[in-house]
DNA sequence: TAGATGAATGAGTAAGTACTAAAATAGGCC
DNA sequence: GGCCTATTTTAGTACTTACTCATTCATCTA
């Protein structure tokens, strides 16, 4: 049974009756709705939404979130119970994800979050219920 | 070497002198980061992060927002390139991480967005360079 | 410049994920 | 009840990811 067969019956059963007519339109607005969701940020966002969703990444970017000032590569490591090298994976995830930035300091690294980062932090504090 | 000793080095070169007291006291501030940073929330938070970081599932959300309705199963079929099942699977997930909810309506279930679904959305759009 | 240290990168691997297909569940209708 | 349809669940599989170890790159210092 095909999808839009299925859609006709839904539509017959929420309004009464429905012709062709009423599926083709519905599915036109179902079909803008889908354009509109699938935009160019798509691809993005998802990637953005995957760098924060990892318990490693998503520790570095609280942790650098409420310490609100940068801080070097070193500083993680005695806070994550993962590798050096794990760490570092994580922080180039995270910047090459646009979620913090790098910063040479001599022979240190420090890193920062970003306003993307903080939005969503504080969108996921603000929806907790 | 230990990452305390990285850290003694690190806190060196920034502050000029730096004995174990020092080291034991960023330690310490740093543990208070790690703890603030790793309460409760942090695994329900990765789970809602996961649950939006695949682009079926993004999409429904998206979708979902952008109509400000509810809307059935068979609605998304039209739009999404996967199976039914595929698909079912994904609004369980959603609906799991407390992004969507669910309505029965005779044979036909129904989802909308939860606030949390529209808080991470909203960021996402408004963070976006 | 050689040696040491901080960090990034590459390769390999164990575990997790996203899908499909098939079976099960649940509602509505005769 | 028996049948049809909408959706969910289970099982299986190809793919992706998150880590570790080893190596490389970069920067300081003696």
């Amino acid at each position: 049974m095909s999808s839009t067969e299925r859609l006709q019956r839904y539509l017959s059963d929420e309004s009464g009756s429905c012709g062709d007519t009423e599926v083709a339109q519905r599915l036109a607005e179902l079909e803008e709705l889908d354009a509109a969701a699938g935009g160019p940020d798509l691809e993005a966002d998802v990637s953005v939404l995957s760098a924060l969703a990892n318990e490693t990444r998503y520790k570095i970017v609280r942790i650098l979130h409420i310490a609100d000032e940068e801080l070097c590569v070193c500083e993680f490591s005695p806070l994550l119970d993962v590798s050096d090298s794990a760490i570092s994976h994580a922080l180039s995830q995270l910047t090459d994800a646009g979620l913090l930035t790098r910063r040479k300091d001599g022979k240190w690294r420090k890193y920062r979050t970003t306003a993307r980062a903080n939005a969503l932090l504080i969108a996921l504090d603000g929806s907790r219920k």
